[in-house]
DNA sequence: GGCATTTGCCTAAAAGTCTTAGGCATGCGC
DNA sequence: GCGCATGCCTAAGACTTTTAGGCAAATGCC
């Protein structure tokens, strides 16, 4: 009987596309045996259970957007950043939705800690380093900037924009361009 | 044997406490079948499936979210409007968190078009008349709330605030006010 | 009040998912 | 070429969803 090469690293990958595909919800340890043609419980020497199968996703695709976010990133600075920043985020969330809730999966504390999350948290920093914002302002800034960016795009996701005929990639600019002229009118000096 | 009186209105108000305990992903036909100490298979006169039950609790969640939202923006306009708006989903959420996830449920089209959401929609409208805003900005400005709102409630629920020592309250607060300051220098005239 | 009908909750059962336990064979290290 | 660790398997129990069919309680009609 030939070895199918199962290991978590591939797991992670399949159920990653998987993710894509039919929705980070539906990921499940059955389906991801199917996708490999092998019996269910043979997953379990790669993986501890469902939850784990979840976060090692989740891992994975908040490195992922870190590395998009941060090539992004590279050599810009002021608004140039922020919109950079603003289209990576959305532009991951496009192309791979499922990956993208699996980014917001919740973690627990720890694993939270070591994760690419908080590459995610200095790279929002990172940019606001271009308008001259104080404590605690800046951390205003950021859960501002966060909640907007994960707002549009999760709501983007679930068709709430599909009622209008308004094109949503207008409304993205105009929401950047808006935050920048509040970021830069906030300034502290 | 006496009969336990179910009806689809007690079972979804059941689901929506329910969710609100455990979390609307975890609101399940036997968790709910258990909380009333009937066999699961009863519930099916009453619900068509497990889709079903969730659909009427997303509605039941939007229609209260609605109502709540409503009687908070009486009388209001202006900034005033805006805070009460944005503070009436945020306690909602944060008093109702299995239910605001409900409210979130995607719906299919038709179901979506005669729910409370298009109160929702008009609501939201409502408030930007104190801003003198043409279309499409308008409707850029809806979504921007939409986005910001919903995200911070969101990033909020996910523990994804709980990092830095600055009080929520206080950054919700200078985000409301960021956005009316942006609203009124957005005005077009 | 007595009777027929509707309705509500039940048992039974099939299919799918998660997870653990234990077994056999494959393929690597020596 | 041999031993052993590992990888994938079968088996099995617990839980969820959903359908089908049955009995009894509630409802309505006379």
């Amino acid at each position: 009987m030939v070895r199918a090469g199962l290991s978590a690293e591939r797991l992670t990958r399949a159920g990653a596309e998987l993710a894509d595909e039919v929705g980070f919800d539906q990921v499940t340890v059955s389906a991801l045996a199917r996708r490999f043609d092998v019996k269910v419980a043979s997953l379990y020497s790669h993986l501890k259970n469902s939850h784990d199968l979840k976060t090692r996703i989740a891992l994975f695709a908040l490195e992922e957007l870190a590395d998009r976010v941060s090539a992004a990133l590279a050599g810009r600075a002021g608004k140039d950043a922020l919109a950079a920043f603003a289209d990576a985020y959305r532009d991951y969330a496009r192309e791979h939705p499922g990956r993208y809730t699996a980014a917001r999966f919740r973690l627990d504390p720890e694993t939270a800690a070591s994760s690419a999350g908080v590459r995610h948290a200095q790279m929002t920093r990172a940019i606001l380093r271009g308008y001259d914002l104080g404590e605690p302002d800046q951390t205003h800034a950021v859960r501002m900037l966060g909640s907007v960016f994960h707002g549009y795009v999760s709501l983007e996701a679930s068709g709430g924009f599909s009622h209008t005929a308004v094109d949503p990639q207008e409304s993205w600019s105009w929401i950047v361009d808006s935050l920048d002229a509040l970021l830069r009118n906030r300034t502290t000096p």
